[in-house]
DNA sequence: GCTTTAAAAAGTAAGAT
DNA sequence: ATCTTACTTTAGAAAGC
């Protein structure tokens, strides 16, 4: 009996250490990434109710808790890429997504694909667009997911495709280098996206 | 009038016993084309150029075979395996029941689809649909009980299933589904 | 869980030309 | 800029780490 009370201890000993250091882990990766103490705190309940669900087993922490603030960006609407959260882990991009896709599946986080929408601030701001452009690339989107123009196609891709288009209408050009690199995907991508976006919407771009 | 939805099997991957206690190293030393790294995989690994498969053989004389497209090559490409290993003076069973563990077939209802909308039809529950990550939206069917990968193209690829009819089945049902939800 | 096999879908990526 | 090759996802079996 008193084994027992010992082991019980024990456990907790564990289960608080566990969390304390995924919290910490949480903590690091949320200032890395520059995110609100609210998106930290939605993470950390997400972190809790994965760990009370024994969604852990079989599963590193740091996998669960990088998975845990990818849906939590999501979810706040200021989203992330699995490349942006994994250059803050020690788990591989593959990894943190299939965590995500795990947890999100068994805690029933029914969470609808990130609109290309929701990148556009965060790429705006890190390009020095106005707030007008910013408003045009986010009109382009939403002609475009009207259209059905979306469907399959990376999110950033599209919205990197918006905001360059809408960069080059609104005056304030911006080369498809220069958007690629904020928005984490290649100059042929933007250019297959720009493309198609503009002969689709109607839209002439003048180069 | 029933509509071509352009059902193809794609691979047929089954699985069968054709002895016991096979001598890889001798296999793969006398079968020119036979590829043996039992440092990296356990099984040696046989090619057939027609029907075009690939066989795994194991020691124990379990051996999988993939790469045919119907199940019939399945079944003609492991006689051909058994008659190679046979002509070598290793004892085998001529004619092993070979039994299908999965189909993967590609079909195309014709029409393109609006993936974020089916999504939201199907149920968030019951579907993944990640583009960040993958093109096509994950669906699990318990009828036939296969996995279909549908994409904005209106094609898609079943897989999971164990008889060639669980892939029209599914493609039927899903037909009828987003056809009800006025998503096609 | 991983390793190896095969094949389709469509998007994205990387290296070569 | 365009081509080629390759990797992402799905299922399943095999023997062993």
């Amino acid at each position: 009996r008193l084994r027992k009370w010992q082991r019980r201890i024990r456990i907790s000993n564990a289960t608080e250490r566990n969390l304390a250091f995924a919290l910490s882990e949480l903590d690091r990766m949320a200032s890395a990434l520059g995110l609100p103490k609210s998106v930290r705190e939605t993470a950390a309940v997400i972190y809790r109710k994965a760990v009370d669900k024994n969604l852990i087993r079989g599963r590193s922490i740091e996998g669960v808790v990088a998975a845990a603030l990818y849906a939590a960006c999501r979810q706040a609407g200021v989203p992330r890429t699995l490349d942006e959260i994994a250059t803050y882990s020690r788990v591989d991009r593959k990894e943190i997504g299939r965590t995500y896709r795990f947890i999100a599946r068994e805690l029933g986080l029914k969470l609808m694909p990130t609109s290309p929408a929701d990148y556009v601030p965060r790429f705006c701001a890190a390009l020095g667009l106005s707030g007008d452009v910013q408003k045009k690339a986010i009109e382009i989107i939403k002609k475009a997911e009207e259209k059905e123009l979306t469907s399959g196609r990376g999110p950033t891709g599209v919205a990197a495709a918006a905001i360059y288009i809408a960069s080059i209408l609104g005056g304030e050009r911006r080369t498809q280098r220069e958007v690629a690199e904020v928005a984490g995907v290649t100059e042929v991508t933007i250019r297959n996206r720009y493309k198609e976006l503009a002969e689709r919407l109607g839209i002439e771009i003048i180069l | 009038m029933k509509k071509d939805y352009k059902i193809k099997i794609e691979n047929v991957v089954a699985s069968t016993q054709i002895g016991e206690n096979i001598d890889l190293n001798k296999i793969a030393k006398e079968v020119k084309d036979a590829e043996y790294k039992p440092k990296q995989f356990p099984g040696l690994v046989l090619r057939t150029k027609e029907p075009k498969a690939a066989a795994l053989i194991f020691r124990s004389g379990k051996v999988v075979c993939t790469g045919s497209k119907s199940v019939e090559d399945a079944n003609r490409a492991v006689r051909q395996v058994v008659k190679i290993i046979s002509e070598l003076g290793i004892p085998v069973i001529l004619e092993p029941e070979v039994k299908v563990q999965n189909i993967v077939a590609s079909a195309d209802l014709g029409v393109d689809l609006n993936l974020n909308a089916i999504a939201i039809g199907l149920g968030l529950e019951n579907i993944e649909y990640e583009p960040e990550q993958f093109p096509g939206l994950v669906y699990r069917l318990d009828k036939p009980r296969v996995v279909v990968l549908i994409f904005g193209s209106g094609k898609m690829v079943v897989t999971g299933g164990k008889n060639p009819e669980d892939a029209v089945k599914a493609v039927e049902r899903i037909a009828e589904e987003l056809s009800a939800l006025g998503l096609m």
